[in-house]
DNA sequence: CTGTTAGCGCTTTCAC
DNA sequence: GTGAAAGCGCTAACAG
């Protein structure tokens, strides 16, 4: 016995079962120009009798357009990032495109696959949030005239939108916080020196601590490359070299929660006695007692504005690069500080 | 003053430069059968020199094969499937495909759209998380032979593999840990009827508890959508009935999140006093105090399996379904229940 | 408003 | 091993 698997019906067929011509058929379903109702209505019953679908492809190659629009970032299981893409998707849907997603996991190599796998695909443009100091596959991109505009973070030298956090804005609001707090002796894990938003949090951070009353001690400040464990290992460094915070200021959500296990291994339950105040707020900051603190990166905002921004470069409007406002989350309990 | 945007060479200009007919350079380029070692370097160089990028959809209207594989997922915020998504990612990178990431947003609509514009781009394949139910544009798809494989929720009537987690095991970890804290009054925040691991994780709870010494009240059960803001409104509604449960069970990281928020809410600090165990682990379980007990279901190992059936799938080799055992992790404190 | 036709860029016969 | 040529499915230009 054998299953039979219907072939693909093509517009071809359409036509035929509709009695028009191809042409014709092609402008019913493309909805390109005016056609009688008559043969819009035949030509639109045949389609659904034969579940005609139509093949991408080959409009992509005619047209040389596919409607599609990159998206690629560093970390799909970094809530930010995620947050992000949904509200591109979001967006990019509104607007009429199709989002092609991919994940560079933190990787320079894998980045640029997948910029050659985009460039191949012949999407309509890219909206990136690229690995540090870019590479010769997103230089040839660009150059190639591709649409692209980036979000989160920079890269020198290249001449393209940017939609971005205002970081020292962020960092700012959280040294307020800490002073506020009476805080002397604050942690700093900080995030990659070759990403633009870890180095304009850190030196913000840097420039500022001592207008706030906070040591300037190096021993209380190291680095992560943005994911979890690595902010683990960076406070166990921290706590290693024998100092003793009274908080900790994580430079991302995932720099944060590392730190926070490094707190908890080296400590234990004393841990909660070490205030905290992270650089982009996640979904369970308020469940912990005491909360923790946030710098509200709206990461839905930057992905909205972003692919609008795109959709602007691939229409020939002017774009110009944005920074997007900060707000912060006080959760440290009425009391003050312990 | 203009600037220049190169048009994308072509594998005619490729050819013409390196001096061959079109087909050498193209048998080159895509390594389909053997050249000469001279007009072989003559081609690479020619395409090095003119920045050649194959135009994918020309390669794919003709070969009729796109090397590209569909995910769609119900919810990319979710960390379940933003880890399942990256590791099926992984996966496909390693067997030579590209992975198209859609996100159906817990939407039936949103996932019929992306299962059409799928179909019209000519996936080789698609790895599904489904929605409730199926739809029809589900069903016309496998109709036509789209090789198709199911990731963490069954369709009924779809006869395609299905990669899951073994439900009822999880849920009868989770009751022995309930069982071994003294628990009776249990609060259980389910997840959607619709769903079959929201169908199979309620029922085995339901059918377990009695014999685990837990109420079988069914004022302490409720569900929600598996979105965290629907796990918050089912837990208020339970204790709104007055109940006291001494822990809660919730049937996904998000729903126990969810619980957790709507507990904070009514019993301020007291919370704390609550014990929590999820069906899923999350990153922070471990950082509260007292620890979240978990159900660990492997996300990563269901999209790396979900992929390599998709691909065993595509290659006509015989696929089975398959259930992934779950663990546990026991991160009540040593003393015992409070 | 409709039919006919050329051709997008590529792979793959078919000859040589 | 290579060149010439056909054709994948579609859109758009051109006649009528």
């Amino acid at each position: 016995m054998h299953m039979e698997v219907l072939a693909m019906a093509t517009i071809k067929d359409v036509a035929a079962r509709a009695g028009v011509s191809l042409g014709t058929a092609s402008r019913v379903l493309s909805g390109s120009s005016q056609t009688s109702p008559d043969s819009r209505s035949r030509v639109l019953a045949a389609a659904a009798e034969l579940q005609y679908v139509a093949n991408g492809p080959a409009r992509a190659l005619r047209r040389a357009r596919t409607d599609v629009l990159g998206l690629l970032l560093p970390d799909i299981r970094n809530p930010f990032f995620s947050e992000l893409a949904h509200a591109a998707e979001q967006e990019a849907r509104r607007l009429g495109y199709t989002v092609l997603l991919a994940n560079a996991d933190e990787d320079r190599d894998q980045e640029a696959a997948y910029l050659r796998t985009f460039a191949s695909q012949r999407i309509d443009g890219l909206l990136l949030a690229p690995q540090q100091g870019g590479s010769p596959e997103l230089e040839s991109l660009h150059a190639s005239g591709l649409p692209l505009v980036l979000v989160d973070r920079a890269v020198r030298g290249l001449d393209a939108p940017l939609l971005s956090t205002d970081n020292a804005q962020g960092v700012a609001q959280a040294l307020a916080w800490l002073q506020a707090g009476g805080h002397r002796d604050v942690a700093f894990v900080g995030g990659p020196a070759a990403i633009s938003t870890g180095v304009e949090r850190r030196d913000a951070y840097l420039a500022g601590r001592a207008a706030h009353g906070i040591s300037t001690d190096d021993a209380l400040v190291d680095a992560g490359d943005f994911q979890l464990g690595s902010g683990t290992d960076a406070m166990l460094r921290i706590l290693d070299r024998g100092v003793r915070p009274t908080a900790v200021f994580g430079a991302d959500g995932l720099m944060t929660a590392g730190a926070m296990r490094a707190l908890r291994q080296r400590l234990g339950d004393e841990a909660r006695a070490v205030e905290v105040v992270s650089f982009d707020d996640l979904d369970w900051f308020d469940l912990r007692s005491p909360g923790i603190s946030a710098v509200v990166n709206d990461a839905a905002e930057i992905g909205r504005l972003g692919v609008a921004a795109l959709a602007d470069v691939i229409a020939g409007r002017p774009v110009a690069s944005q920074r997007i406002a900060t707000t912060f989350v006080d959760r440290r309990p009425a009391g003050g500080t312990a």
